[in-house]
DNA sequence: GCGTATAATTATAAATTCAAAATTTTCGCC
DNA sequence: GGCGAAAATTTTGAATTTATAATTATACGC
């Protein structure tokens, strides 16, 4: 490669919002290695490093200002996630997922989302489902607007994620999304699918909001059929 | 803490089986920090450190003669897995699971391999379920022996997974496992449960021996749920 | 004797250095 | 000019070193 070193500013760490000037919270509040795994990620959903493509340590080492050490603990972390590959003594690559994958993926998806939309209509609080209805009513509000539209949709589902109360299915389906992500040809975002889908979150909220689990759950389980549909046909 | 340094044989690298003398692989066929997360989840699972526990890294790290750097990526390795929490400044930890955690995982478990089951009985060969027939007669063989029918349990679980087709699906619910094994008050392994258990297991067996996947998925939900009552009550 | 401040110790986090494997380049040969 | 072996370079993997935070121990004052 080309001699092209690229000093950059050093990797900005969060400071925690609440520091008061006596009570100072240390320096950091996470370790490196989780800014730079969620840096990586960022950095992989933006398509910088197109699947199957290779992570060039010293390259980002160098962009992040930090040594390779946490970039690599890093690495191995999305590694456990699905994100990346590692492959022995050639380094980390972008998980490349094939169509069987994703049929996999979204399948697990359906599972964990319908379940968690019917535990949310057991067991979530009236206050708790008007925080949800609100919402989706701002979904509703945002057809036009496909990124607004899509960060909504997805904080949606994570709410209702929440709702039902279990933390390792919540990170799961976190994980999964995160490597879905992964793929572009997702329909999911074309204009037309974008209307449908929205009318079946309609459906799936009223149920919540109606305390009928198991439509929910069965709606939920229509949405993501659908959406499989749309990505793969 | 007293002075007492333990220099113990330097980890042993598995070498593939397949090693001809002309066609030399390499040294080692996995990383060192994979073969160290395997030996970090063994001595947890024989709880070597108890939950809740302090993981101290130069002392593993002198125990099994390698470096802290490979040890550290082991121990982010394991905390995605969930095995192990790391606290900011302060290590790593043996996670410890609230009695919340475990009716969570056991919800998630129950809901994949009930999946698990149900795609099994449509999409299995008869070859496929005559190997796991053949697995779940080892296991009538073995009520008798707690340690062999709990491995037999486990293969059992496994290979069905792996013919549902959904390498995900399978990849979490072994984490899950994983995680599971740091409780011990399961009373999923008491004499009584046991032939319980079995039966249970009968049932689910001959669904899918039935090509029943709608019977396999209740059977298997079943299975776990009296095993999750065994476990809290 | 007890509580607090300060010093010493210990442990984590991250950078740097070193070793070995893989890749690329160079050079000799046909 | 093209092929193949050997040298040079690059890159990964792991050990070592350094810096800083946290803990423990000590000393001082009351």
């Amino acid at each position: 490669m080309a001699a092209m070193d690229l000093p950059q500013r050093p990797l900005e760490r969060h400071l925690p919002a609440t520091a008061s000037p006596t009570e100072r919270q240390p320096l950091h509040a996470r370790a490196l290695y989780q800014d730079v795994a969620e840096r990586l990620r960022q950095k992989i959903f933006n398509r910088e490093i197109e699947p199957g493509g290779w992570i060039d340590e010293q390259r980002i080492a160098a962009e992040y200002g930090i040594s390779r050490t946490p970039l690599r603990e890093a690495l191995k972390v999305l590694a456990v996630e699905g994100l990346v590959t590692m492959k022995l003594r050639r380094g980390a690559y972008v998980t490349e997922m094939s169509s069987s994958d994703v049929s996999q993926v979204y399948h697990l998806m359906a599972l964990l989302e319908a379940d968690a939309a019917g535990r949310a209509a057991t067991q979530a609080t009236d206050a708790d489902i008007a925080e949800l209805q609100a919402l989706h009513d701002r979904l509703e509000s945002q057809v036009q607007q496909r990124d607004a539209f899509f960060a909504t949709n997805e904080e949606f589902h994570l709410r209702l994620l929440a709702l039902a109360g279990n933390r390792w299915s919540a990170q799961i389906v976190q994980d999964l999304r995160k490597v879905m992500k992964l793929n572009r040809q997702l329909s999911l975002f074309k204009q037309g699918r974008l209307a449908e889908s929205l009318a079946e979150h309609r459906a799936v909220m009223a149920a919540i909001a109606a305390r009928q689990p198991e439509a929910a759950a069965r709606l939920m389980r229509a949405h993501f059929d659908s959406g499989l549909e749309a990505a793969s046909g």
